[in-house]
DNA sequence: CCAAAAGTGTTCCGTCTACACCCATGG
DNA sequence: CCATGGGTGTAGACGGAACACTTTTGG
C-alpha cells in the first residue's frame, strides 16, 4: 500500500475481548492472569495486538479464537481506550470487545492451556490497567441493550423453558424479577413460539419449552420488549 | 518509555471529530473539504493523527482546537473505525470523537481559513470513506442520550425561553413535539429555573427566561427525563 | 405426602398523548 | 386591529408493578 501520511507517528493498537458467560444462573467474566512483563501475574482480559492487514473486529475474533476455540459470535465493540500511560509496557490503544455466551457450549481444554478462568463477576479480583474500566463500561452497553435486543438467547439451547430465560434476563440485569408480569410480557412477544415439548429435566411437573424464532423476529420491527 | 512489545506492528490512529452546531432551529454539521491526497477535495470530517505521547481525548481536543479555536467543551467517544481499507491512503484505525455546540457562540475566522463550513445535517453531500457511517452511529447516540442527560444546555446560553429550549430539543430528536406537554414535563424538573427576567427580543408579549441550575442537577440524582 | 418448580389474573397507579383556546404586545 | 409568539388543563389510553395461590409429580 502507498504511504500518504509519512512522518506520522504509529501506535500500538490491540484488541480485548470482555467475554461474558452464563453458568449456574450467574453471569461470568473470562480472565486471566498475564504471561508477559509488564505486569505478569495479574488478572486481565486477554488480548492481542491488531496486525496491520486485519480489520479491528478480525483481530477480536482471531484472538477470541486463539485462546478459546470459540467463533462464529456476535461481538460488539465497546469502545477505544487511549491514555498515554494506560499500559507500561508501551503506549497502546486499546479497542475493547465484547461477547455474551453460554459456558456449557464451549469446550474447556483450551482455556486450561492458557490459563482462563470464568471469575465471578461481582467477585472480581484487582484487575490490571484499565480493564476494571472496560467492564464497567462493557456491562452498562449490555443492560441497556438487552432492552432493545435479544440478547438472551445467544446463552440458551434452542429450546428452552420460560424459568431458564428468565434466569438468563435476570443475571444480565443483576436483581430479580416477578414471575407473572414476565410471562405476561413473553406472551406478546410472538417471536418466541410455544412448542409442544415438555422438559422433563429440570422439574418434576414439567416445563413447556419455547424457541426463539428469529425469522418472525427480524420481519417484525416493532420491537419496544425489555428481555 | 521501555518498550516490552517489541516487534508487534504499529499503525497510525486517528481521531475525527463529528461537530453537531445548533443554528437557525436545526442541527448543522462541521465538514470541510480534504485537502490532501487521497481524495483531496472531497467532503470529510477534519481530523488528524494522534501523538505517541498524547491521550485519544486530548488528541480529539487539539484538532477541535486548532481548527475551530474552540476548547473546554465536552466531547465524547463514538469509537473506533478500524477496517482495513477504509482510508487508501494508509492503514490507519480511527477513533470518532462528537460535541454539540451553538453556532453563534463561536467565531467563524478559523473556520473560513480551513475552509470549514456548517452543513444542513439532512442534506449532507457525498462523504470521504467511512464518515458516513460515523455520523450516523454518533446521531444515534446523541438521540439516545437525550432522554437520560441534559444536552441541550450546551446549545442554548445561561438564560433561554421555554420556546428556545424546546426548539433545541427538536432539533435533536428530529421532529416536532406538543408544547404543553413538554412544559409539563420542564416544570416537573427542578434543575429548571425560572427567573424574573423577562425576554423582550423574539416575541412581542415577551417570554420568561429559564436558566438551567447545574447544582441541582448534579445533586439530584433522579434524571429519568426526556429532554 | 411433601418438596420443588410450573403456571396463571387482577388491580392500581403513574406516565404519555392528544387536543384548542385566550393573552399580551408591537407595529 | 391583527399577526406573532406565549402561555395554560383535562381526559383517556397505556404500560409497569405489586401481589398469592393451585397444579403436577418424583422421590
Amino acid at each position: 500500500m502507498t504511504e500518504f501520511y509519512n512522518g506520522e507517528e504509529k501506535l500500538l493498537v490491540a484488541v480485548d475481548s470482555i467475554i461474558f458467560g452464563f453458568k449456574d444462573g450467574k453471569l461470568k467474566l473470562l480472565i486471566g492472569k498475564r504471561i508477559v512483563e509488564p505486569g505478569a501475574g495479574m488478572w486481565s482480559l486477554y488480548g492481542g495486538f491488531v496486525r496491520i492487514n486485519e480489520d479491528l473486529e478480525e483481530a477480536a475474533r482471531r484472538v477470541l479464537y486463539q485462546y478459546t476455540g470459540i467463533k462464529d459470535i456476535f461481538m460488539q465493540q465497546v469502545g477505544a481506550f487511549g491514555k498515554v500511560n494506560r499500559d507500561p509496557g508501551d503506549r497502546v490503544v486499546s479497542v475493547a470487545y465484547c461477547a455474551l455466551i453460554n459456558v456449557d457450549d464451549y469446550d474447556t481444554s483450551l482455556l486450561d492451556k492458557y490459563g482462563l478462568i470464568w471469575a465471578d463477576l461481582d467477585n472480581l479480583p484487582e484487575m490490571w490497567g484499565d480493564h476494571k474500566e472496560m467492564i464497567n463500561k462493557s456491562l452498562n452497553q449490555l443492560r441497556h441493550q438487552i432492552s432493545t435486543e435479544p440478547l438472551s438467547f445467544n446463552l440458551l439451547p434452542d429450546l428452552f423453558t420460560l424459568t431458564q430465560l428468565q434466569n438468563v434476563y435476570e443475571a444480565i440485569i443483576g436483581h430479580e424479577v416477578d414471575k407473572r408480569n414476565f410471562r405476561k410480557r413473553i406472551k406478546q412477544m410472538d417471536f418466541i413460539e410455544k412448542t409442544s415439548l415438555i422438559d422433563k429435566v429440570t422439574s418434576k411437573r414439567g416445563a413447556s419449552l419455547y424457541r426463539f424464532n428469529k425469522k418472525a423476529y427480524d420481519s417484525d420491527g416493532e420491537h419496544s420488549f425489555k428481555l
